[in-house]
Order: C-alpha cells, then structure tokens, then sequence
DNA sequence: CTAGGGTGTTACCGGTCTGTAACTTTAGCG
DNA sequence: CGCTAAAGTTACAGACCGGTAACACCCTAG
C-alpha cells in the first residue's frame, strides 16, 4: 500500500493496460484472464464486472493500442509542423526503432491471425481500425506531394507488416533487417515519378 | 492390391494431412487432439504412437508444408528451364494466386505467432524453414541477373508476408489486392539499375 | 493356423479455461 | 458517523485440454 501505482489506477484501468500487455506478449490464446487479473493486482470477478467477456476486453485492448499509435501519428505532426514529407520520413524512422525494440509485431494482426474464426467479434474491429490506419498513411502520402500516393501507402503498409511477421519467425537478422532502406528507397523512387 | 477404390492411406498420415489442413484453418492452439483424430477418422491413442506430443505433430505439420512449397518451386523450374527470370515472375503470379484462393496465410509464420514462448521448439524449424525459402529466393533472382539480389528477394519477402498478413486483418480488398502490381514494379526497377 | 504388431475403444488423470454465485470487506462521501 | 457502491474472496460449474493405461480386435506374415 505504501506504492501508490497500483492503489492510484482504477481497477479497470490497470485491468485494461496489463491485459494489454500479456496479450501483445504471450498472445491472446495465451493468457487467461486469471494470469491477467493476478498481474493487474486484483481478481476475476472485477473484470467481470468491467468487461462483458474475454472477448469484450480484447476489443477494448486493440482499441486501446490504436488509440496508443494514433497519439504516435500526433506527435509527427507535432514535431513537423505542415512538412508532410518530413513527417513521412519521421514514420519510417519510427516503424523500424519500434521494430528492433519489441519483436512481437502488430497487436492488431496477430489478433487476426489468432482469432481464425471468421465471426468474431474482435475481427470486424481490427479491420476498422487498421483501415483508419491505412487511410491516415495514404493521406501523408498524398499531402508529401507524392503520385500515386494509394501506392505508395499500400507498399509501405506490407512492408511494415510483412517486417513485423517475419521479425517473429526468422528473427532480427532476416528481410526485417532492411525495411528503412527498403521504405526509403521506394519513397524516393515514387517522389522521382 | 491395385484395388483403387478403397486407397489405404496409413494412419499417420492420415493424421498428418488432416492435422495440417486443421491447424491452417483454426490456428494451432484452435485445434486439439481429439478433433485432428476425429477428422481423421482414428482415435487419440494411434496419435500418439505416431507421434511424441502434439509439438512433434506441429513439427511435422510444418516439414510437410514446406515440403509442398519446395514442390511448387520445382514446378516454376520445370514449367521454365533454366528461364530464371520467367520463374520469378512465375513465383509473383503463384504468390498471387495463392492469396486470392485462400486467405489463411503462411502456416509458419502464424505458427510462429501463435507460438510466442521463445524457447517453443517448433521456433528453430520454423526459423530453418524460413530461412530455406529465403535462400531459394535470393538464388533465383541472382540468377536471374538482377542486381542487389538479396534486398530484391528481402523485399519480395517482406510484401509477400504482408500480403498474406494484411489478408487476414482487413481483408481481400486491402493493401494486399496491388501486391502482383508492386511486385513487378520492383522487379523492373531493380532490373532497369 | 498361429503369433504378433498395428489399430480401435473406453476410461481416466490432472490441469486449465471462461464465467457465475454468494458473501465479506473496503473506501468514498454526505 | 453511517450509508452505499465498488472491490475482494471463496467456491464452484461445465467444458476442454494434452496425455496415458488397459484391453479388445483384426489383418497379415510366417
């Protein structure tokens, strides 16, 4: 009691960030809701009182992670006022030093990988929100001043996942290992057009 | 013998091919024993005659799949003679048809996924496997006289598995539906240097 | 025919999982 | 202070999991 983390944060919320923690860790299948609450400091039952279900706590953990990566996204245009390019650039530096700091990817793809069954719930989420994704890289695409800015955006989206996945599966030292003269080099040939 | 009608395929592999076919659709920890052996028409006990735990069937699943994808490389070899730069084009085409006809993705990297314990001995094999690929990838478009051949085989790689990722996350009509168009696109620009 | 190995069947073990019920304790607040 | 709502505790239900034991069967090789 003398810590005033764990005292301060409301159940839900510390129910909510360790949730979001031990699933981008061990994977959703992975981690039961007993080994969640048991690391957020409390118990079952007030997750049940806080969360419909496993599955509803998994939507509002990628909701919570999207929202995470949309503040990344504010702090570009923070840090480069109007310089879409630079802010582009600012992206691709980004991706590649989140990519060699954790080795577990994209919360939202594993999810879609994990969660095979093509009605659930989560799948309809994650596809929401990494389409919002999607369209906030084709807008800084378009604004850089770049032709074919759908392209471009779409390139640089599959090259950042297929990054993130193979990170996982051949390690650092695989393909993932050239994403930033990958992004860069394509971004200059696309801005040469 | 020779009686075609009721083909006798042991056991094992009976289990083998429906365990693969399972663990593609559902995901690995979406399957268990007892529903492989009910698929495939035996029981759990002969599972595990054939095979030391569900992690060696796992194994075995992703030899056998790797398996089928060197045979569809010997065929891009066969259909092109010693044509390396046809059977690169060929691997974009196959690449592609394979993601419109099923939208499950690579069998290792969502293994890999799935499997998020480090020390996960299916890891190392899939890590091999994977690096395989990447070998024979590199091979063909060095001889098919490309330049910088390694980061043209990364960067196929990396959008292949994003493709096949981003499938699985926003769907057919996502990034990956231009992956033939930024494929080739890459192949002449490396080849144009 | 017989022996034996591969296979099928049933039952079971110990563990884990999501989710719920009933009750007690605590904390905030007028 | 006392009231109330939130949070903690314990126990449990029902299903599923990987894995094993014991035993009956059947097909074929010798």
């Amino acid at each position: 009691m003398a810590d005033g983390t764990t005292e301060r944060v409301r159940p839900r919320d510390r129910i909510l960030e360790t949730a979001q923690d031990m699933f981008h860790k061990h994977g959703i299948k992975g981690v039961g809701v007993d080994a969640i609450t048991e690391a957020a400091g409390t118990n079952k039952m007030t997750l049940y009182r806080h969360f419909e279900s496993k599955d509803d706590l998994i939507i509002e953990c990628l909701r919570a992670t999207a929202c995470k990566a949309a503040a990344i996204w504010d702090a570009f245009e923070a840090e480069y006022p109007g310089d879409k390019l630079a802010q582009l650039h600012a992206w691709v530096r980004k991706a590649a030093d989140m990519l060699n700091a954790d080795s577990r990817g994209c919360d939202m793809a594993n999810a879609a990988i994990e969660l095979s069954e093509t009605d659930h719930p989560a799948r309809r989420v994650i596809k929401e929100l990494k389409e919002a994704q999607r369209d906030r890289l084709v807008a800084l695409c378009r604004d850089a001043g770049v032709g074919q800015a759908e392209l471009l955006a779409d390139t640089l989206s599959l090259l950042l996942e297929g990054a993130r996945v193979s990170m996982q599966s051949v390690g650092a030292e695989g393909p993932s290992a050239q994403f930033v003269r990958m992004a860069e080099g394509l971004i200059a040939s696309f801005r040469a057009r």
